[in-house]
DNA sequence: GCTCTTCGATACCGATCGGTATCGCATGGC
DNA sequence: GCCATGCGATACCGATCGGTATCGAAGAGC
């Protein structure tokens, strides 16, 4: 037989504790995270209950880790949409607009993580609020950002505004209402930016 | 002492359906469906669980009764605001916008019911699913229906955009990122509205 | 080579879940 | 007055939940 050491499995695995957050994200996705048993997630991660309770101290904390990860990778998106339109806020909020335009038909009927994990947990001192809290916060606070340096002379209602229409896709998008809801969410943000953007020349106009 | 046929208990009960069906909608507002047990239930309605499944099949078609009733006083709100401006559709889309953003203090971070239970219930076989689809479906033919009587040129677009608003500004305001968001939705619901009048002249002009 | 940690497997815990069976009582229609 | 029905109470069912205890094998560092 061939050694041991470089073939633990038929393809090389990763350690536990990385399967283990795989294996959550694909279920807490799938069919929402109450509904998922430490047991299910042991199984497809190839690992057992108790490797869990090694690498986490209860389930509600792999949840919050799980969506700490999920935030992390949101906002790193988030860098690269800004990276890609240096100095040009009105590109930046659009390449967002249209980053999260192009994962509506991904996420399909099983909507934005965090919208859904805020449905499911409604204890306020439950660990996963406090993150998703946080990344909606800052989420909101970098939005805010692009539109003071896109020159919006109301940049907290225009994040405002973007925001509500940005969450709004995604549920829509989750329960089927709303067709081509990316088309669509991409005009409106556009004319978002735009209207903002007449209010400074007419600001400027009157001043 | 008193007759027993006019004093059930110390205050007038309702029939055990209807208790029922309250303590359900208390319950499953504040906590979540999953989170509340039939027993739960039982015991806020002033009953057993035994009433429960005499009145209703299993659990889930309880949940789907409670979400008809709420889908059934939704459209009755909607009737009213509709009544209260005849022929007057830019004050009927603004009244129902308003009626959202009034309504918004109270679900304060416990967010809309059917976008809740959307994310609660990923089984699309789940009979509570059909009614919230079929309710989203008919508010927003109702909404295309106002937006093409404010003879607005492209009435799904407009319907789709408050849509996106009116759900953004709830699921904003269960996770406590925006501030204000009523007077915020009322402002973007109206630039909607204008926005797509502005488009009808300019295409009258044009044709 | 030895030891210390990690991993996998299994069995188990108390609690709770949705749902059912049964029984006695009260009530309303006839 | 009688009887069918609705109701409340209790006890119970199998299944599953989150979480723990235990034990043996395997691997890495020294």
């Amino acid at each position: 037989m061939a050694s041991t050491a470089s073939r633990p499995g038929r393809v090389a695995k990763l350690p536990p504790r990385e399967r283990i957050l795989d294996a959550a994200e694909e279920l807490f996705q799938s069919e929402g995270i109450l509904r998922v048993g430490v047991q299910a997630i042991a199984e497809r991660a190839e690992t057992t209950k108790m490797a869990i309770y090694r690498h986490f101290e209860t389930k509600d904390a792999l949840v919050a880790e799980w969506l700490r990860i999920l935030a992390a990778d949101y906002q790193a998106a988030f860098d690269r949409v800004e990276a890609a339109h240096p100095d040009r806020p009105r590109e930046q909020i659009l390449g967002l607009a249209r980053f999260i335009a192009e994962g509506l038909p991904t996420l399909s009927h099983r909507g934005c993580p965090f919208i859904n994990s805020l449905a499911e947990l409604p204890e306020r001192s439950h660990p996963a609020r406090q993150v998703i809290e946080q990344h909606k916060a800052l989420q909101l606070r970098r939005l805010v950002a692009m539109c003071t340096g896109a020159g919006l002379p109301d940049p907290e209602q225009a994040a405002a505004e973007i925001t509500f229409v940005l969450e709004g896709a995604q549920v829509s998008t989750q329960n089927g209402s709303v067709d081509r809801a990316g088309e669509r969410l991409m005009r409106i943000v556009e004319a978002i930016v735009d209207r903002h953007r007449a209010e400074t020349s007419r600001v400027a106009a009157a001043g």
